[in-house]
DNA sequence: TCCATAGTTCAGAAATTCGGAACTGTTGAT
DNA sequence: ATCAACAGTTCCGAATTTCTGAACTATGGA
């Protein structure tokens, strides 16, 4: 498959980031894969919350994840393999990322290095 | 007019403020309140970005900054005045409103003093 | 009382989100 | 080559949310 578009560094937008992140699903999805520090797919992260989430709304939020510029998928396969792109963010936006996950509560530790 | 509703510090959802804070016209409207240190009426609000703002809209932008737990407003007289609740936000969420202003880059001077 | 000012609420239009069904693209088996 | 299975995307209608002009409420002053 084509590669997805994934916007440049120098073209991410904090509103989308927030946006993206002012959904506890999606941040739930997003800190699974900063956590893993890479390789998380679709059906691997379709049950964090104790809830299955349909297919369709997990490529959603995938996509939004992606043009916010939070992760990079690849297809590796049959299956899309993403993995966060907290680094590259965090240099544009010192502190942002670390600061909205411990806000939820999360222990991010791989905040600042997936 | 009977108090509005603020919620209570520990009642403060990071997806509100997320949410709240991924609009632009609200950031612009939320820096200028916490610039200011204090004091910021709906009119004085209303033509941040070169644009002018329906009343009605900035009103509901207001409802969602009071209720995400960003601002304080109160009315003196006929007008309402409003002020950040920076301090107590950044007691709960360290670093979090001073990240997402620096990433949509204002000096945030005020962000932990407002 | 009557008017002006500051902001809220109402209501319909426009835009966005959700999720089942259908579809695309890839791998492996026959 | 054909078929089946699988991972994810796209389509589209329903539900929800956002936007904003119009009407309304609340306060202060003449």
């Amino acid at each position: 498959m084509r590669p997805l578009f994934h916007p440049a560094i120098e073209d991410l937008k904090p509103e989308a980031i927030l946006s993206a992140l002012s959904d506890r699903e999606r941040v739930a999805i997003f800190a699974q894969i900063a956590g893993l520090g890479s390789s998380g797919t679709c059906t691997a992260l379709s049950n964090l919350g104790g809830r299955v989430i349909p297919k369709s709304s997990l490529s959603q939020h995938m996509k939004v994840l992606r043009e916010a510029g939070l992760i990079r998928g690849e297809r590796h396969g049959v299956e899309m393999r993403n993995h966060s792109r907290c680094q590259e963010v965090d240099a544009r936006f010192p502190g942002l990322i670390a600061a909205i996950l411990g806000a939820y509560g999360r222990p991010q530790e791989e905040a600042n290095a997936g």
